[in-house]
DNA sequence: CCTTGAAATTATAGCATATTACATTCGCAG
DNA sequence: CTGCGAATGTAATATGCTATAATTTCAAGG
């Protein structure tokens, strides 16, 4: 994506740089409500134009929300990225996970944007945000430090990627409090997974490799 | 909840029942479309009555919303019920993993419905739907079918419950794919799912009772 | 009967999305 | 520098859906 030129507010009658500015303002409404707290309207009222503007920039509202989702996954994935190179004492999964949960919890609102099947649909398999994110996939895929064995680490890193969204999404609901779960926090659950994540591969690789030697 | 009395359609001013109607209504239109697609004018008209007849009988949008998921949680649970009692080669874990991915998949706009966070946040802890939830995860820890050792099983049916519902929001949104998946089928995946969690809660069963005995 | 209350109806307000037709400004080619 | 087309904005308006208010219909009990 080439970055647009940010032309500054020359006049009263153009604003400059709507579209930017539609996206970021945007951004942090779905982050107090999610997706559904974007209002076309009240974004223009708030940014000083009138309310058809936004429609120059935008097809529709699914179109910001795209446009929205696009950034959203941008920003996680450099955070993951950021946090899979730091070294650590925990191992790489075990900090793909829990910051994924934290993400998912602490910033729900656009969590959810992220994962609504609504913006996804519209962009079909080869997508902007299908690219994004299956570039998250791919740094859980690296987080799992496992030598590429014919595609049990990508089988492996699905579940985990599965498991890591359902805990999320049933959290949100109120539906995975610590008495439903045997009084375990969301994180113990999370780092449950990961140690069981690692024992299925290593199983797994080492059966693969037996069947090898044969 | 008292079962309400069926009421004939005594003449053309008063439905007789449209209470039960609506439901139904919203119900089929929720298969189709999930929760977006509920409007309550089209279901007026659909049913012969003026728009805002439905609102004698649900506050809102959203309580119209709350009683179709109540609805489409009792049938999902009553499914697992006789699919947990009926006799089977296979162990009764898998066949709710599997249940439970083909009800998410095939009946997509119901199970979307039934963890909209909107309708749950509503009803908070104590409500009918939190209540109908429990239901379904104390299926899921029956169909562990393991002793009661601690929370042991809670935990590992809270984690598998996680898992299934992760599995089928990301292969609803389209990004669990065959190819994202490591070319495995999401039937495949959910096995795994089943086997990984019945070792990892016999491993953890048998490290409790080593405690135990020292 | 005749009053009463539940369940409808008609009428209307309000809000958000989206489109159309018109106005202003930008930036560049001559 | 100038004028012209493309980009960006506005005003006016249509449409669709939720929701409320005031009124009407109807069955049933006293």
């Amino acid at each position: 994506m080439p970055p647009r030129l940010v032309r500054k507010a020359v006049n009263a009658y153009h604003h400059g740089d709507l579209r930017d500015a539609l996206v970021q303002a945007a951004f942090q409404e779905a982050e107090r409500g999610g997706p559904e707290a974007v209002n076309i309207s009240a974004l223009a009222k708030k940014l000083g134009v009138s309310q058809p503007a936004p429609y120059r920039h935008f097809a529709d509202r699914e179109a910001l929300l795209e446009a929205v989702t696009a950034e959203a996954f941008r920003q996680f994935n450099v955070i993951l990225r950021d946090l899979v190179d730091k070294p650590s004492k925990q191992s790489k999964l075990s900090r793909f996970a829990q910051a994924t949960l934290a993400f998912g919890l602490q910033r729900n609102g656009i969590y959810r944007l992220m994962f609504a099947s609504r913006t996804m649909a519209s962009a079909a398999k080869g997508g902007e945000l299908h690219k994004a994110a299956m570039e998250t996939l791919a740094l859980l895929i690296e987080s799992l430090e496992a030598p590429a064995v014919g595609l049990l680490r990508e089988r492996q890193a699905m579940k985990m990627w599965a498991s890591l969204h359902g805990v999320v999404m049933l959290a949100e609901q109120g539906l995975l409090t610590g008495q439903a779960a045997g009084g375990v926090s969301r994180e113990e659950l999370v780092e449950d997974m990961v140690q069981e994540a690692k024992l299925a591969l290593s199983v797994a690789m080492k059966a693969a490799a037996e069947r090898e030697a044969r």
